[in-house]
Order: structure tokens, then sequence, then C-alpha cells
DNA sequence: TTAATTATGACTGTTTTACTCATATTTATA
DNA sequence: TATAAATATGAGTAAAACAGTCATAATTAA
């Protein structure tokens, strides 16, 4: 159970969008950059994050990325849904996945259970924002 | 981030310990089949639970595992630890990990956020109880 | 003695991770 | 308006993790 580079990247990512000024843009390039992180790799996770709605963009020359939200309105359960999918899943509760060979897959006594502590863990992840981030690696 | 099969079949197969009366023993076929999961996959998480002194074994004909510990003493910060590794990691944060490959692995800014966040989970992970369980699948 | 059981380790197919590469599309500006 | 700089999209790939299987050794109750 970890977070993958996606979900560190994006954090990374989204961190540095945070510092620049109102109206002004980062390019994959530049965040790569700053970050040492691979420009390919982070443009593809870059455009699940305008999916989630969590960053914009202009593209074309002098373009890049923005934050869409404000850093308090940015949550890590966004981030790490946007980038990594459902941010906590014991795979027995998703129905429409296909692969699943459980025994007890229409009638599980655990589903109570384990779905119980996908919301704790929700939760959790969604009192954590990015303004919360920024504080605490400026410690 | 989820629970793997691991970490599922561990739970699952001490739920069955636990139903058991003391001083008995169930075998590793016995649990399979009731639950519905693989025999020698079964065997391995069960040798690494008793590794993590969460299970303890009788060999030989007639034997079988049993709890070593009362279930309000049994964790869901043990159990995964002890099949699946780490309860959270980000992976940047084990120094031992060789393998990694970041600009900031000396001095990362995000360390200690990862790491508080990590202490967070286990916290939750620790709360939650093997008796715990057993009461919420009898609901 | 033997059948039943745990213990150990090597092996295997599938999925996920962590990328790269190629190419299309958009757009500020010279 | 041509072009360089940027995002957008999708295919491909090597390595690791996952989810097992298989073979065999060691132990022990009956």
């Amino acid at each position: 159970m970890n977070i993958s580079t996606k979900g560190r990247y994006a954090i990374r990512a989204l961190v540095e969008l945070a510092k620049v000024k109102d109206n002004q843009v980062l390019s994959v390039k530049d965040i790569s950059d700053i970050q040492g992180i691979s420009t390919t790799y982070l443009e593809h996770l870059l455009v699940k994050l305008k999916k989630a709605n969590i960053v914009g963009s202009q593209r074309g020359a002098k373009g890049g990325f923005f934050l869409e939200k404000k850093p308090k309105d940015i949550t890590l359960c966004d981030v790490i849904l946007a980038v990594e999918g459902p941010v906590f899943l014991s795979k027995c509760l998703n129905s429409n996945n296909t692969t699943i060979d459980c025994k007890f897959i229409n009638d599980c006594e655990f589903q109570g259970f384990w779905s119980k502590l996908s919301k704790s863990i929700e939760n959790l992840f969604s009192k954590i924002t990015l303004k919360e981030i920024l504080g605490e690696i400026n410690e």
C-alpha cells in the first residue's frame, strides 16, 4: 500500500504551480527541470490533473499549466484519485472488475468492513489540502 | 493504493482461526476450503503471520494453525505489515531502497509530509483490531 | 510406519509501474 | 503568415509486483 510516483510527482508539480503568481503559467519543462522529473511522464500526469479540473492549461508558445482552484480547495484525495485512481480500494469492492474470482462475490461478509475502512482513508485524505502541504514543506 | 489479496486473505484466515475453540487448530486446507482461497498461496501467508507472532502452528498430522494472541491484541497494522510490508510507504522515504533515483534524495522538502501521512495511516490501522473486525462481519 | 500436515524455495503468467517515443494540434510572436 | 514553443494523445517497453503453482523436505499423531 503506497503512493506511487504518479501521486508524488503530481503533488510536486502542484506545489510548483502554487508558487507562481496569479495569471502566470508554468510549462511542463519548467516544472520537470525544477523537480527533476521526466518531462514526458509529467505531461501525462498533468493531463490527468486537467481532466479532474485541478489544473488548467494554455496551449501554444508561452503556454503552460496553472492551478484551476485555490490551494485550500485542492485535496490530497482529489489529486490521488486523478492520477492513481481510487484512493483506497480493496479490489473485491468494485463490482465492475470482471477479472475477480471470489467465492463470495455476491454475498461477502467483509464488504462492509473494507468499505468503512476505505471511507476512513478517503476522509483522512480529504482533510489534507495543497495549502497545508505548502505550509509543511516550508517549515 | 490498495490492500492486495495478501492482506485480504490474511484477514479471512485470522477470522476463521478466531472462530475455533481454544486449544484447537485449523489446517491450511480447512481455512482455504471455507474461504475459497488457494491452499498453497495461503500457506505462504500463514508462514508470514507466524514470523510476526500473530499465529502459531502445530506441525504433523492433526496439526494446523492457531491465534498466538487474543483478537483484541491483533491489529490491522500488524497483519498488513506481516504479509504486505510497510502499511504505508512513499518510496522516497526508505533510505535503503537502492533503486531510487531522486534529485532530492538527501534533502527532500516532502519527506516530513509523507512521513506524517504515513504515521496517520499507521495510527488508523493500529486502532482496528481483529476483535472489531469480528464484530463488524457479524452485524 | 505412514498419512497428514507445516516449511521452504524455485518457478510462472499477468498486471501495474514508470517511463520513452512519435506525432498531432494549438498559439504567441517575429 | 511562417515558425518555434508549447500542450494533447496514443502506442510501445523494461522492470517490478502480484497472485499464484509446483516440488520437496521436515515433522508428528495415530
